[in-house]
Formats: structure tokens, sequence, C-alpha cells
DNA sequence: CTGTTAGCGCCTTCAC
DNA sequence: GTGAAGGCGCTAACAG
């Protein structure tokens, strides 16, 4: 069974309704000085006819798209079948959900965007997750001249955008650090991703800092963005003369590898190692220990980024275009668990 | 109230070039005739003031939106936390790419969407990935009217639309019957969602068929979406009379917690039990042992599906509206592995 | 080969 | 309170 394509317009409903086009848009749109009466039969007649403003023409006369657009930066660094992939869905549903409900559609721009592909792209601003240093596709979407939102800062220099959204990686990590010491950890490493974002880098400066407050010796050990390098390290930790009582993992599904790599190699967790992971995922508690991370809470990350966004092209300041979320640490039994 | 800053348009194009409007139309569309020197020389001010034609208008012409819309009915079933995410996060990439490769936005339909939240929807077709029986969402969207393709097919009765992609999950099913079975395996447990979609539906028809077709005895249990229910019911049916040896988990996130379940129990993976699961994802290779599982290309699957409403939308009426990828049974260490 | 004209559907300004 | 007119930027007809 197939409809009629024929689209209604605000004519079609103004001559049924028998009155103008001007009183059509008046009552879609609240404004205008109408009488109830002409209002209701409007809204009767529009709703009866299926009458929706249509966007395009609308955005046309308004000079915006009416969308703004999702690029993950760092989703380009992600190979097939890591994790990661999640923690994008999850922002991306939430700020998706903002969006809508501000009025504002979200397309979502694949990584490695083609110049040519950049006729498509038609959007106010952007939300620009977790930026890497010298992103060339960001770079390209910046020379658009968008309003950009990002997650965490971007570390491109000289890059300068409208807001930020947050969470605050430096503290995150320290909250880890004096978790596992209370649970006993003296010898602990840093196991870190090998790209220039900025919560990496932040992670790194907090565990610095953690370390340099207590004259801990610093053990980082950077790796590329892959599972198996994150159990590869994990094994080389441990055969050194003074081996490391407690991994912390910097990289969305690095933990899970690292304790399995260690129950191999005979040790127990959390017993003879503690291990924590910064994010936290569905990896986290189909693990055996359950491991213990930090909630980002993406969802919520996008929530606000596409917030801010929002406010900021309706041409409100708010004044906090930095936003910092709090995270929360979850305990659990690689790290001994809750007691 | 600041000026706005006026984009560039044709017309400014044209006025630079010493042309007319339709000439700059006619060069940046390829239509007309236009000597090469005058596509050139309005090519090249085209450049240099940084024009792009605006799409709004260019919508408007021509009656349509030209984007489409992702909407995955199956997420508002998943938990936080909950895997499955991944899919779609890799599903949405590949569907927004190619979109992109024809010059269409995507833009991501978020679920529970708010009656007048529709408003801000402008698209020509939707994406409807794992249509879920009876799904409010994709109820509202349909009675738009709206071109649509789904990933696999939708259970509701009487829904029909104009084109789908999907998977076997008949034959996926059986490959992994067939291949514990040769593991030996003879009492093989079948862990299915309790939802209706189409795709546990054939799981669990494969599975039958596999069974009555062996004279084998079936043994399928309905759990909620939701790792823990995965894991309990492992237990259940360990701790019948007659313990299967295999457990097949039709749900993404489901198996790593059966097989840690298991494991807790005192019972090995595999050599009491076979594990495996009919997605594959990040979970699979964290787990220890990793977990046999069927690779369901959901990159491939997004860019096979925009590419089909693509078409449709184009008006090319590809003689194969029901498109079936081929899946790849990746055989790990929780049944036996390779060998 | 290139220019002129006429809208696409909507909203805002101004008359009535 | 309501209606008529104009134009947002673009492209498809038709002239020249």
């Amino acid at each position: 069974m197939t409809t009629p394509v024929r689209r209604i317009t605000a004519r079609h409903v103004a001559r049924e309704a028998g009155v103008s086009v001007t009183t059509v848009s008046d009552t879609m749109n609240g404004t205008g000085r109408l009488s109830a009466k002409t209002r209701e039969r409007v809204l009767a007649v529009a709703a009866e006819l299926g009458y929706r403003p249509r966007a395009s023409a609308r955005r046309l006369r308004e000079g915006r798209s009416g969308q703004i657009g999702l690029y993950c930066s760092f989703l380009t660094e992600i190979p097939a079948g890591m994790a990661g992939m999640g923690y994008y869905m999850a922002l991306a549903m939430g700020a998706a959900e903002v969006a809508l409900e501000r009025g504002l559609g979200m397309v979502l721009l694949p990584t490695g965007l083609t110049p040519d592909a950049l006729g498509a792209i038609d959007v106010d601003g952007l939300v620009v997750a977790d930026p890497v240093r010298d992103d060339e596709g960001l770079r390209v979407l910046s020379e658009l001249g968008l309003t950009v939102v990002t997650v965490g800062r971007d570390p491109t220099p000289g890059a300068h955008h409208a807001g930020c959204v947050r969470t605050d990686d430096r503290r995150d990590m320290q909250m880890l650090l004096d978790h596992v010491a209370a649970r006993g950890a003296r010898r602990i490493a840093f196991v870190r991703a090998d790209i220039e974002a900025e919560w990496t880098e932040q992670l790194t400066v907090g565990y610095r800092e953690w370390c340099s407050a207590r004259g801990a010796a610093e053990r980082i050990e950077r790796i590329p963005v892959n599972p198996e390098a994150a159990a590869e390290t994990a094994i080389q930790l441990l055969d050194q003369l003074d081996p490391p009582d407690a991994i912390i993992c910097g990289l969305d599904g690095g933990a899970a590898p690292v304790v399995r790599a260690v129950q191999e190699r005979g040790l127990r967790v959390p017993e003879d190692l503690l291990v924590s992971s910064c994010v936290d995922g569905p990896l986290m508690t189909a693990s055996a220990p359950a491991i213990t991370s930090i909630d980002l809470q993406p969802a919520e990350v996008g929530r606000r980024s596409a917030a801010l966004l929002a406010s900021i092209l309706e041409g409100a300041a708010p004044r906090d275009r930095e936003q910092v979320l709090e995270t929360r640490l979850i305990v659990r039994a690689s790290t001994g668990g809750l007691d």
C-alpha cells in the first residue's frame, strides 16, 4: 500500500482552514496575535491533513541548518574489534537525545572524511569527542568555520574552540592511585596509550604528580591502541627484577587482557597484583575477577556537550564554557573489592 | 545584536566571475553545457571565495532532505553498561561513511522519541537496526511515510519495508552447533534473549531444526537482556540432573559472564563445558579462555544498508532488496580452539 | 554556449 | 486580528 507522496504545505492547510498562510505559520510557531478559535481550527486542520512544516524551507529562511555533527576523533585510532566503540555509542545517543529535544538533528561524521564528502555536511556546529592532536579530519572541519564544542580539550597547538565538556582525568588517576595504595600497593605501574589525546596526557600528569608527592618511582609504559599490547606489556613488567604490585590501565579494553595474561602467568589477581582501569565498560564486569574502574558517564557527557553546543548556537553565552563532570570510582574484586 | 556573517552565495561567485548564477550552478553540478574555460574560471573564483552551495537551499529546491536516519530499535532494551553498544557504533560508522560518500548525511535517532521531537527529524529514509516487534518509536517513524531499510527483518505483524540487509542467523546457529558437536558436545543448550527480534527468533529456529534433524533434545532458556541473567541461567543449567556439555549464548555480552560463572563453580572451559557466542565482540578475546563466536560484520552491514537505502531513494530498483551477508565462525579456546 | 525567469515552502514586515 | 508581498539560495525551464 503506497501513500500519495504529495507533501502537505502551509498553503494547503491555509486553504482548507479558510485562512492565510501567515495565520498557519503563526499558529505553528505560537507567534502573532490570533484568536483562540482560529488557532484551534488551524491546528485541527493541520493535524487532520498531517501537516509538518518542512525543515529545509525553514532552514533556508533562517539561514541555519538546524543540525549538529558528532565527530569522534579518537575512533580513527581504534582497531576493529577493540573496545571503546561502546563508549562512543553511549556518548552519541546522549548527544542525539538532547539535540533532538532542542530541535536539532545530530549527524554522525565518520572518521576519514574525504574532502568531497564535505559537500554533504551541513551543520551549524560540531561536538568533537576526544580530539587527537593534529587530527586531519578535525582540521578540515574547523576550517569550515563551525562552532565547536570538544569533549576533552584539544591538544592541537593553537586550537581554540567555543566550549568544552570534560571529566577530570588527573583526579581520576589520583583516585585510583589512592585506592590501590590504600589496598597496600607500593609499586604502581601505569600503562598508557601512545597517542596524543588530552585524556591520556592528563592521566599521565596525575600519575606523575601523585608519584612525586610521595617520592614513589614512576613506571609509565606507552603502548599502541591494541589489547594485545596491553597484555604483553603487563608480562614484561612482571618479568622485571622489581615487578609492580599494581597496574593501572589507561586504555579502554586494556585491563581485561592484562588480567588474563597475568593469570596465565600463574599469578593471582588481586592477591599478587592489583589491576584497575581508567575506563569502565562491559569488559570490567565480564572479567574474572571483575575490574575496578572509573565510570566516565559517556551518556551524560554526550548530553552535556550537545546542550552546551545548542546554547552557544542559540546565542546564549553560558558562563561555564568549560564544564567538568564528576566521575565515580567503582571498586571491584580486581583491587580487593569493597570492605 | 551582532550582524550575521553573510555566507558566500552563488550570486557572489557569479558577479565576481562575471557570469550568471546558472553558470555557477551548472559548474558546481556538472550539468549544462559550459566551455572548459568558463568552468575553470568559475571553479577558481569559487575556491578563492570559499563558496560552498548551501545544502538547505538545494534541498528545498529538490524537495528532498538529503539525509537518512539511523534508528536502533533494540537499543531500547539494552541496559546501561551492557555490551552491544559497540556493535551498533560499528554499524553506525559504516552507514554514515557510505551515506556521506553518496552525498547524504546520516542523523542518529535516539530511542524513546517524544512526538514533539519529531519536528526536528528531517530525513528521506531510515535504516532501522534490529527492529523489535511492535516498537513504538519505529511505528511513529513509519507513519511519517519514510522509506525504510531494516537490518534484519521486522517481526511486527503487517510491517512492510522497502529493503532489508541481514545475516543468516539460522545458518550461524547451525555452524555453531556443527562446530561444538564436532568437538564432542552431545547436550547443547541455547540461551536466548527474551525479546521479539528476528535475529533471536531465527537463531531459535536454526537450533530447533538442527536438534530435530538429529533427534537431539531441545534445551532453550529465555533470559532478559542482562549479563547477570546469563550467568545465573548457566548455573541453573549445570545444576540439573543431566547438565549440558555445551552452551551457546545468543546474546552479545552474555557468553563472558557464563564462562566466568561456570569457572567459579569449579568447572573448566572447554574441558567440562564448551561455551560459544552468536555475536563477536571485544568481550570474546578478553575472556579467559577466549570465546568462539560469529563475526556479524556490523560495519559492513551498516555500509550495505546505507547503500541499499541510497539506491532506493535515488529511484534505482535494485533487484536484491533483501541482501544476505556472509558471516564467519571464529573458533577460539572456549570450544577447544583450532586444531 | 550563456542569461533570464520562476518558483521550492517558509517566515517576517508591513498594510488593511 | 488577519492578509499580501517579498526573499532566503538554489536549480530547472526556457530564451537568446
